[in-house]
DNA sequence: GAGTCATGTTGATAATTATCAAATAATTCT
DNA sequence: AGAATTATTTGATAATTATCAACATGACTC
């Protein structure tokens, strides 16, 4: 146990976001991603092996609360991530992203302002955390960043347009439909109370017009 | 009336936005936003004002059709335009800009991508318009552009994150007072079947919502 | 391996919202 | 100004979805 006054290493992770201690984790999967965004100096990925801090979150724990502020931004390796809002007694779920997506909250990436929503592992997640201290670093030492990251936000403000599209059709099955086809990969994955809240209906309105549909 | 074969300037402007012909438009209230976010230098500033279209579009007309590419970006100096999809008989607006913003087809700004989205002015507007051809020949010259642009997308991604957020409230009223707060400006200006199509009711509910709200 | 907890299904009923129809009000056009 | 659109309101009814309750199922714990 650290005596009192011993300074906890990589301090702003949430307690749920507990770091590895590998020193050279395996960046492998993120540098492909990043890589089909815009290609990346030698530099540039020097640093963030360097920099980068492997972490694991067990499924249900909180990667952000609300209110609390965001310093990290994350890449899945492997696992499921969800971000909802408390609207009274009940979430609403907003997006739900698995491996070698990142995520994060956008309000807090260069003003940091505080979080609205939460983020929460729905699977045992592994995640790779790069803090915006050395992200603004790696922007002024490496001025590529910039453009991955903005054709990274370019196809990362696509899905969310589409989800606030899927969230306007009024029908309780359209928006069920519309989900099978865009995010097949999700439907036995996810529990499914997570999907009714993203879909904006009840539990047991999902659980009927799944039936329906698969009898016809 | 041009001859044969004569070739029209602007060519990729769809047929309702109109050059108005300006050589040197007004251009302070863009350089205002765009320097609110990152400072831009005088080269960039001085290819812009070079590179810039000045236009006009009346009211509900069609800045964009559905399966049609985008090829560039607008200002919105003066008007209001509306983003919004067919599904059915009906239209799902997705967003709703006025003023001082910016608007375009994110899916087409890298990889040319026909859009899914309509964009039709609901006011008339004055626009400044912006080819990706001369974006790109300036994320060259000017690379501050790439912060600029990426801190934009920050901000409209940010937005679009709210709008997912909204219209995952379940119930009419909490949509509308949410609206309320959010886009007060909107709510003497836009029409309201606008309004109702962007917060996902009918316009009938959303006159007996508004009939409710000012009631109590 | 029994018990507990989380997940998912089904049914009955109530609340909400959409649809259809008609009437007003406001705006635009000529 | 008057006609023609367009926008908004209101009412009656039908469709959709939420809520509450009970039950089934599977997973996880001790």
């Amino acid at each position: 146990m650290p005596a009192k006054g011993t300074i906890r290493k990589n301090t702003l992770l949430p307690v749920a976001v507990k770091p590895t201690g590998e020193r050279d984790p395996d960046i492998s999967s993120l540098l492909i991603v990043l890589d089909h965004f815009h290609p990346i100096g030698r530099e540039a990925i020097r640093f963030i092996k360097q920099h980068i801090i492997a972490c694991t979150v067990r499924k249900k724990k909180f990667i952000l609360k609300t209110g609390t502020f965001c310093h990290y931004i994350y890449f899945i390796k492997k696992g499921a991530v969800r971000g909802f809002i408390k609207e009274g007694n009940k979430d609403i779920t907003t997006w739900i992203t698995v491996e070698n997506e990142m995520v994060t909250s956008i309000s807090s990436l260069d003003i940091q302002l505080p979080s609205i929503e939460n983020m929460q592992a729905i699977e045992d997640c592994e995640l790779l955390a790069l803090s915006y201290t050395d992200l603004q670093e790696l922007y002024l030492r490496s001025p590529e960043i910039n453009i991955v990251v903005r054709k990274l936000l370019q196809s990362y403000y696509g899905d969310a347009e589409k989800r606030a599209f899927i969230a306007r059709l009024t029908k309780a099955d359209h928006r069920y439909q519309y989900f099978q086809e865009k995010h097949a990969g999700l439907i036995n994955r996810v529990p499914l109370k997570y999907i009714a809240s993203f879909l904006g209906m009840t539990l047991e309105t999902l659980s009927r017009v799944r039936k329906k549909a698969s009898q016809h």
